[in-house]
DNA sequence: GCCAACGTTGGC
DNA sequence: GCCAACGTTGGC
Protein backbone atom coordinates (compact mmCIF):
# COMPACT_ATOMS: atom_id res chain seq x y z
CA UNK A 1 0.00 0.00 0.00
CA UNK A 2 1.14 3.50 -0.78
CA UNK A 3 0.47 6.44 1.22
CA UNK A 4 0.01 10.32 -0.26
CA UNK A 5 -1.20 13.73 0.81
CA UNK A 6 -3.90 15.77 -0.74
CA UNK A 7 -4.46 19.63 -0.33
CA UNK A 8 -7.62 21.45 0.33
CA UNK A 9 -8.25 25.22 1.18
CA UNK A 10 -11.13 24.33 4.23
CA UNK A 11 -13.14 27.03 2.41
CA UNK A 12 -13.36 25.31 -0.69
CA UNK A 13 -13.64 21.70 0.17
CA UNK A 14 -13.49 21.13 3.96
CA UNK A 15 -12.74 17.80 6.14
CA UNK A 16 -16.23 18.08 7.78
CA UNK A 17 -17.75 18.24 3.92
CA UNK A 18 -15.64 15.58 3.27
CA UNK A 19 -17.16 13.19 6.44
CA UNK A 20 -20.74 14.18 5.39
CA UNK A 21 -20.61 13.22 2.07
CA UNK A 22 -18.48 10.59 3.12
CA UNK A 23 -17.25 9.03 -0.83
CA UNK A 24 -16.42 11.89 -3.31
CA UNK A 25 -14.34 12.53 -6.22
CA UNK A 26 -11.37 14.42 -6.17
CA UNK A 27 -11.60 16.98 -8.64
CA UNK A 28 -10.09 20.44 -9.66
CA UNK A 29 -6.64 19.12 -10.09
CA UNK A 30 -5.09 21.51 -12.55
CA UNK A 31 -1.15 20.63 -12.14
CA UNK A 32 1.25 17.48 -14.38
CA UNK A 33 2.93 16.39 -11.70
CA UNK A 34 -0.33 16.22 -8.87
CA UNK A 35 -2.06 14.56 -11.56
CA UNK A 36 0.79 12.07 -12.17
CA UNK A 37 0.42 11.53 -8.52
CA UNK A 38 -3.36 10.80 -8.57
CA UNK A 39 -2.78 7.93 -11.58
CA UNK A 40 -0.37 6.34 -9.62
CA UNK A 41 -3.07 5.52 -6.48
CA UNK A 42 -4.12 2.57 -6.15
CA UNK A 43 -7.23 1.31 -4.50
CA UNK A 44 -6.91 1.21 -0.91
CA UNK A 45 -4.09 3.20 -0.58
CA UNK A 46 -4.34 5.86 2.04
CA UNK A 47 -4.24 10.01 2.13
CA UNK A 48 -4.00 12.54 4.75
CA UNK A 49 -6.00 15.39 4.44
CA UNK A 50 -4.64 18.50 4.53
CA UNK A 51 -5.67 21.95 5.29
CA UNK A 52 -4.08 25.15 3.15
CA UNK A 53 -4.00 28.50 4.14
CA UNK A 54 -6.61 28.12 7.06
CA UNK A 55 -5.41 25.54 9.22
CA UNK A 56 -2.32 24.38 7.43
CA UNK A 57 -2.40 20.87 10.28
CA UNK A 58 -3.33 17.54 8.86
CA UNK A 59 -6.96 16.89 10.11
CA UNK A 60 -8.01 13.75 8.57
CA UNK A 61 -7.56 10.47 6.95
CA UNK A 62 -9.23 9.14 3.32
CA UNK A 63 -8.89 6.19 1.50
CA UNK A 64 -8.65 5.50 -2.32
CA UNK A 65 -11.72 3.81 -3.21
CA UNK A 66 -11.82 4.45 -7.05
CA UNK A 67 -8.57 4.92 -8.99
CA UNK A 68 -8.23 7.53 -11.61
CA UNK A 69 -10.72 8.44 -14.36
CA UNK A 70 -11.08 11.44 -16.45
CA UNK A 71 -11.74 14.93 -14.47
CA UNK A 72 -15.25 15.51 -15.79
CA UNK A 73 -14.57 19.36 -14.99
CA UNK A 74 -11.70 19.50 -17.18
CA UNK A 75 -12.71 20.60 -20.78
CA UNK A 76 -9.36 19.40 -22.08
CA UNK A 77 -9.73 16.29 -21.14
CA UNK A 78 -5.72 15.37 -19.62
CA UNK A 79 -6.75 15.78 -15.76
CA UNK A 80 -7.71 13.18 -13.97
CA UNK A 81 -9.44 12.38 -10.57
CA UNK A 82 -10.07 9.75 -8.17
CA UNK A 83 -12.86 8.88 -5.26
CA UNK A 84 -11.94 9.05 -1.74
CA UNK A 85 -13.23 8.22 1.52
CA UNK A 86 -13.62 9.66 4.63
CA UNK A 87 -11.51 7.32 6.50
CA UNK A 88 -11.00 8.76 10.02
CA UNK A 89 -10.13 11.65 12.08
CA UNK A 90 -7.29 12.08 13.56
CA UNK A 91 -7.00 12.27 17.18
CA UNK A 92 -5.00 15.41 17.43
CA UNK A 93 -4.76 17.98 14.29
CA UNK A 94 -0.87 17.88 12.63
CA UNK A 95 0.61 21.21 12.36
CA UNK A 96 2.66 22.38 9.30
CA UNK A 97 5.05 24.01 12.20
CA UNK A 98 5.53 20.85 14.11
CA UNK A 99 5.96 18.36 10.95
CA UNK A 100 8.90 21.11 9.87
CA UNK A 101 10.71 20.65 13.51
CA UNK A 102 10.38 16.67 13.11
CA UNK A 103 13.34 15.52 11.57
CA UNK A 104 12.18 12.35 10.05
CA UNK A 105 10.12 14.47 8.36
CA UNK A 106 12.23 17.26 6.57
CA UNK A 107 12.86 15.52 3.28
CA UNK A 108 8.91 15.21 2.92
CA UNK A 109 7.26 16.30 -0.68
CA UNK A 110 4.76 18.44 1.17
CA UNK A 111 7.74 20.79 2.88
CA UNK A 112 10.13 20.48 -0.40
CA UNK A 113 7.24 21.65 -2.44
CA UNK A 114 4.39 23.86 -0.75
CA UNK A 115 2.74 24.31 -4.36
CA UNK A 116 2.21 20.66 -4.93
CA UNK A 117 -1.35 19.75 -4.00
CA UNK A 118 -1.11 15.95 -4.21
CA UNK A 119 1.76 14.41 -2.49
CA UNK A 120 3.77 11.12 -1.78
CA UNK A 121 4.26 10.02 1.54
CA UNK A 122 6.71 7.04 2.54
CA UNK A 123 6.06 5.14 5.12
CA UNK A 124 8.35 6.20 7.33
CA UNK A 125 6.61 9.68 7.29
CA UNK A 126 3.29 7.96 7.19
CA UNK A 127 4.50 6.46 11.18
CA UNK A 128 6.22 9.64 12.33
CA UNK A 129 3.07 11.83 11.78
CA UNK A 130 0.88 9.37 13.25
CA UNK A 131 2.98 9.17 15.92
CA UNK A 132 2.73 12.97 16.28
CA UNK A 133 -1.19 12.97 15.99
CA UNK A 134 -1.31 10.62 18.94
CA UNK A 135 -2.98 7.41 16.68
C1' DG B 1 -0.73 42.09 2.26
C1' DC B 2 3.60 40.40 0.72
C1' DC B 3 6.51 37.41 -1.58
C1' DA B 4 8.81 33.00 -3.12
C1' DA B 5 8.24 29.27 -6.06
C1' DC B 6 6.37 27.56 -9.83
C1' DG B 7 3.50 27.01 -14.10
C1' DT B 8 1.74 29.03 -18.33
C1' DT B 9 1.45 32.06 -22.17
C1' DG B 10 2.90 34.51 -26.04
C1' DG B 11 6.24 37.34 -28.68
C1' DC B 12 10.31 36.82 -31.10
C1' DG C 1 13.16 27.00 -28.51
C1' DC C 2 14.06 30.89 -25.47
C1' DC C 3 12.59 34.00 -22.15
C1' DA C 4 9.93 37.89 -20.21
C1' DA C 5 5.54 38.76 -18.36
C1' DC C 6 1.95 37.28 -15.93
C1' DG C 7 -1.07 34.26 -12.94
C1' DT C 8 -1.64 31.11 -9.00
C1' DT C 9 -0.64 28.71 -4.78
C1' DG C 10 0.27 28.86 -0.22
C1' DG C 11 3.33 30.10 3.74
C1' DC C 12 4.42 33.93 6.58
Amino acid sequence: MNYWLIKSEPFKWSWDQQVKKKTTAWDGVRNHQAAANLRAMKKGDRCFFYHSNEGKEIVGIVEIVKEFYPDPSDETGKFVVVDVKAVEKLPRPVMLTEMKQTKTLANMALLRQSRLSVCPVSPEEWAAINRLSGL
